[in-house]
DNA sequence: CAGAATCCCTTTAGATACTG
DNA sequence: CAGTATCTAAAGGGATTCTG
């Protein structure tokens, strides 16, 4: 086996870089976030997101798809039902979604504390 | 005090959303990764990201400035000479940072391995 | 060294309409 | 319900040049 790439000096194989060629995008980390503890319908992973559109919904789902973080379940059924789940790979980044969103909430906190001295 | 918002469901205060407002962008997270041991200084950010153009190095340093994340300290020397370094808020960051990091090495492990099969 | 400014082409993403 | 297709305005971002 080959010993290559194994000194990352960010130049090539940055790590953070790696990890952006999944996860960036404005929506796709927010979609994990709601795959994390359930599996999730198209509608109902709209109502949670309102400020992406469909069609930024479809084009996310289906990028996340080609990279094997998720994965998607159709039931042949009128009217058509859809679920969209996490692969066990997607589950791997469970510990980066995690860390985001507590940051969010302790930012979210600090931005309430804000207001409030403001007003 | 007030007691709002206080339960984030995710129509309005999603917490990853939050992270996303001030972490994404294709270089954030990147510099902040490059900032986590060491001070930089703008050519030496540079050279560690070389797909980033020197105009949006100086964009994303400019944004991360503005929200807090990042501070700049000006030497008046000639040649001219700038440190950047993360505030004290910035390193608040450093959990989430440090996830991608981890994430991403093993995935570039797993993409070594995948390659070395193929090959 | 550390940028700012300008030009200009490319990509993104919203709005809207349509489909199985 | 779960999308796709098309059009278009707006934003993104590279290349180049200029400055203190």
């Amino acid at each position: 086996m080959g010993i290559k790439r194994h000194i990352y000096n960010c130049q090539a194989g940055c790590p953070v870089e790696s990890t952006l060629q999944i996860i960036s995008g404005k929506w796709k980390s927010v979609i994990i976030y709601h795959l994390l503890e359930s599996t999730q319908r198209f509608n109902g992973l709209q109502k949670q997101m309102p400020d992406c559109s469909r069609r930024m919904l479809s084009l996310q789902l289906h990028e996340l798809q080609a990279d094997g973080v998720i994965q998607k379940k159709v039931y042949p059924e009128v009217p058509p039902k859809t679920e969209y789940s996490l692969t066990s790979f997607g589950e791997t980044l469970k510990p980066v979604i995690l860390a985001m969103a507590s940051w969010g909430d302790m930012y979210n906190h600090r931005q309430e504390y804000v207001d409030d001295n403001v007003k």
